[in-house]
DNA sequence: TGGCTTGTTCTATAACCTATAGAACAAACG
DNA sequence: CGTTTGTTCTATAGGTTATAGAACAAGCCA
């Protein structure tokens, strides 16, 4: 699994790997009982203290995309999207889509935009796109 | 104007004012020549230093969104998405696809989320979304 | 059993960010 | 002329980020 990481981007490391762990699952790359790479070990890759590995599998695990175990170590779970979830996703969504507006992008051209996102991840089968 | 701004929000206030007049030039509510309220003004509405208004105003004219003048205040400005903008807006919309995906919505159900919010704005004719 | 790994949990610290505060200046307005 | 407004300084308290060191319990393997 390769994960890019840009330790001099403004966005703080962990939620860089959260984010990028996140697409690896969206992905298919990491699938449902998949391991993660101990802290100690994804810190040693990029060079970074595993205290930040730490804290990115943590908000993972506060989102129920991963379960953490001293037997398993880290392993990607099945998460159900509850309502909780959906009404603050979309409030995020509803930022994100207003900025691509106010800058004058068309709602056909976004809508597009997002459909070739979730097309090129692995797990979304065809007939889920109309 | 009502631009609805939690202060006990783990979201900084600068960037809480950004994305709800964001929210307001893509809703219509704010439209090319729109002025804004002064920055002591809109300070005072809230009870908040305008500092924190200020750097919001700062960043909406570095994304291009306002302009800043001494004789006309800070007044909404036509923007254009350039590549540089769609390429960075496309990264970011695909870490916000990849975790609806990643928390088991299926395509069709995240299509359909962002459309409803595309047709929520007012400045989006009906036939933009087919 | 003994050594090793791994998740977990402390404390601590330097650097940076957020928000507030006060002050001052130049340009425009009435 | 007085007021408003954007702009630009300095300063400070509190929080966040990233690093660092240390320690412990549970499991693994030779």
């Amino acid at each position: 699994m390769i994960l890019n990481v840009d330790l001099e981007s403004d966005v703080p490391i962990y939620q860089q790997l959260r984010d990028r762990i996140v697409e690896a699952i969206a992905d298919g790359v990491l699938t449902h009982g998949s391991p993660l790479p101990a802290t100690r070990t994804l810190a040693a890759d990029f060079g970074i203290n595993f205290h930040t590995v730490n804290k990115a599998y943590d908000l993972l695990r506060q989102q129920g995309l991963i379960r953490l175990n001293r037997k398993t170590g880290a392993v990607v779970t099945p998460a159900v999207a509850d309502p909780p979830f959906r009404a603050e996703w979309t409030a995020r969504a509803r930022t994100l889509l207003a900025e691509a507006v106010a800058k004058g992008l068309s709602a056909g051209d976004i809508l597009a935009t997002c459909r070739s996102v979730l097309d090129s991840f692995g797990t979304t089968s065809p007939e889920d796109t109309p």
